[in-house]
RNA sequence: GGCGCGGUACCCAAGUGGUAAGGGAGAGGUCUGCAAAACCUUUAUGCGUCGGUUCGAUUCCGACCCGCGCCUCCA
């Protein structure tokens, strides 16, 4: 399979492919760790996950490159806030973020390079652009890059330079430039503040030069594949690709990825609009890992994605559909052979799941196909017509669903047990759906003595008794179902 | 003002020039001491409005209405 994707650059779909045959290189744009993620962040790096674990599938290695940036204006502002060096301020969120990665089991990149740690190459990119005549530096010692010098600037996000001086909100700062729309590579900074002493001077990198010398240090002058919100378009990757290409006269990166913004509740996220929501937010809430990684998914990347809980609703029972299926599959007893017919439905599910991610990532489409293998499994389950073929058939495909969906196998407890952790180490127990503190009170060993003693009274046909003890367990979000294989429990 | 996206059943959502995938929810059924869970069945003569092209349009074209995003730090 061979995946078309939408290219932001070209403007239409284009085949993904290696440029040299063997592994795929693409670089995403990745946080700027001066806060907690929200869910609207992750999900751009979900559906970056969700690329890479397709091109996988497909059989394309891939050599996936993100940043994290760990020094910035806000983050210089909050850690003076706080009254730390921001060198101890952004550790923790770069662990938190790492461990929200984890929660949604997204595949960590196979480089994660900090800005902190690429001085020297973005002062080299600078030195670059200085002797092209494509970079100055102001009498205050900051470093723009000359737009003018760059005639292909605005070829990513369809801009004319003409058109954007009027109308559009231009910034003005106090600093001294060419043009108001030359943007800044380096940022001097007085002594005391941070900044590092470079030969261009003291000072901070401008936020677009990181990911320019980091893509080009780890992937080369010119890559596969850039990724990032939609957001970023303009002017962060434009300006990306006025730096680089100016550098080294050579494509930057051929296919560009961007991700829509989602929307919760129908507005764009907010914290003065009360609907901004961390990863860590919904977890306290009750809601599960695979469920938020779900509903990030199900609506293809370039559509507009509205976040609701009655969504996360959805996910949670459609996984457990899956869930279900997978292990009812994997439980029976069946004759071995195959049906004829059975196999072409399968065949049929997978190659409607593999076509519908080959194009553009359809999303929900390939999760349809699956679901439409599961109605026909149960239906064959139903009536003792599955064989072990056709069963290993189905197993085999919900594998490849889940290699690239990732929210059947359930690795749900974890990140909910984290949560709650780190709301108790950060006092804010007070914001955890109070059946997450209950049903953690009680042991396991508790539940199944409970269960025990009203598999007595059901035995004795005390229902009463029996159906008492359910209901105060239920209180403690622990529900039971009754089955002939015996009682099965699970925590809401 | 410039650029762009979307309006499909109760909700989410895919899709095609030839008559509407899938999920959730609701309803009915099977099962059960009762529940729950699970499974099955079922739910749009209709795809924002009005025109046009066509043998035929939800799908193409035009106009209009509504919602949203970007143009500024932002995933």
């Amino acid at each position: 399979m061979i995946l078309r994707l939408f290219n932001t650059l070209s403007g239409q779909m284009d085949d993904l492919l290696p440029a040299d045959g063997a592994v795929l290189r693409m670089y995403a744009c990745g946080p700027t760790v001066y806060d907690y993620g929200h869910i609207g962040n992750f999900r751009t790096f979900l559906q970056v996950d969700l690329l890479r674990r397709t091109l996988h599938l497909f059989g394309v290695p891939v050599r996936h490159v993100m940043n994290i940036t760990d020094v910035d204006d806000k983050i210089i502002r909050n850690a003076a806030a706080a009254g730390i060096p921001i060198a101890d301020y952004t550790p923790r969120f770069e662990q938190a973020f790492l461990d929200d990665l984890q929660s949604l089991a997204v595949q960590r990149p196979e480089v994660l390079s900090r800005a902190t740690a690429h001085i020297p190459q973005m002062v080299h990119l600078v030195q670059q652009l200085a002797a092209r005549n494509a970079a100055y530096r102001t009498d205050d010692g900051n470093w723009y890059f000359r737009l003018s010098s760059f005639p292909d600037y605005g070829k990513l996000s369809k801009k004319d330079l003409e058109g954007m001086a009027d109308g559009a909100r231009v910034d003005v700062d106090e600093y001294e430039r060419d043009s108001a729309r030359d943007f800044a590579l380096w940022k001097a900074t007085p002594a005391g503040e941070t900044g590092w002493d470079t030969p261009i001077g003291r000072g901070r990198p401008g936020w677009h030069l990181e990911c320019s010398a980091m893509a080009m240090e780890y992937l080369g002058e010119s890559f596969d594949l850039h990724a990032g919100g939609e957001d970023l378009m303009f002017p962060h990757h434009e300006n990306e690709i006025a730096q680089s290409e100016s550098a080294t006269g050579k494509l930057f990166a051929r296919h560009w990825f961007h991700v829509r913004f989602l929307l919760v509740n129908g507005r764009k996220m907010s914290k003065s609009e009360g609907n901004f929501f961390t990863l860590r937010d919904l977890l306290l809430r009750g809601y599960k890992a695979s469920a938020i990684r779900l509903a990030l998914l199900s609506v293809p990347y370039r559509h507009q994605l509205n976040f609701t809980f009655d969504g996360l609703l959805e996910a949670t029972s459609a996984i457990d559909r899956l869930r279900t299926f997978a292990a009812r599959l994997r439980a029976a007893q069946l004759p071995s052979g195959s049906m004829p017919a059975t196999m072409a439905a399968v065949a049929a599910a997978r190659q409607s799941f593999l076509e519908a991610l080959a194009n553009d990532l359809n999303t929900a489409e390939a999760r349809a196909a699956i679901f439409e293998m599961v109605r026909q499994g149960n239906i064959a389950l139903d009536a003792d017509q599955l064989l072990t073929e056709d069963r290993d058939a189905m197993l085999h495909l919900l594998d490849d669903f889940d290699s690239v969906f990732a929210v059947i196998a359930d690795h749900d407890a974890e990140p909910t047990r984290a949560a709650i952790e780190w709301a108790r180490a950060n006092g804010q127990l007070d914001s955890v759906a109070p059946e997450l503190i209950a049903a953690d009170s009680l042991t396991d060993a508790e539940i199944d003595a409970r269960i025990e003693e009203r598999n007595l009274a059901r035995r004795q046909r005390n229902f009463r008794r029996a159906d008492q003890i359910r209901d105060e367990l239920a209180a403690l979000g622990i529900l039971l179902e009754d089955s002939r294989d015996g009682v099965r429990w699970k925590r809401r």
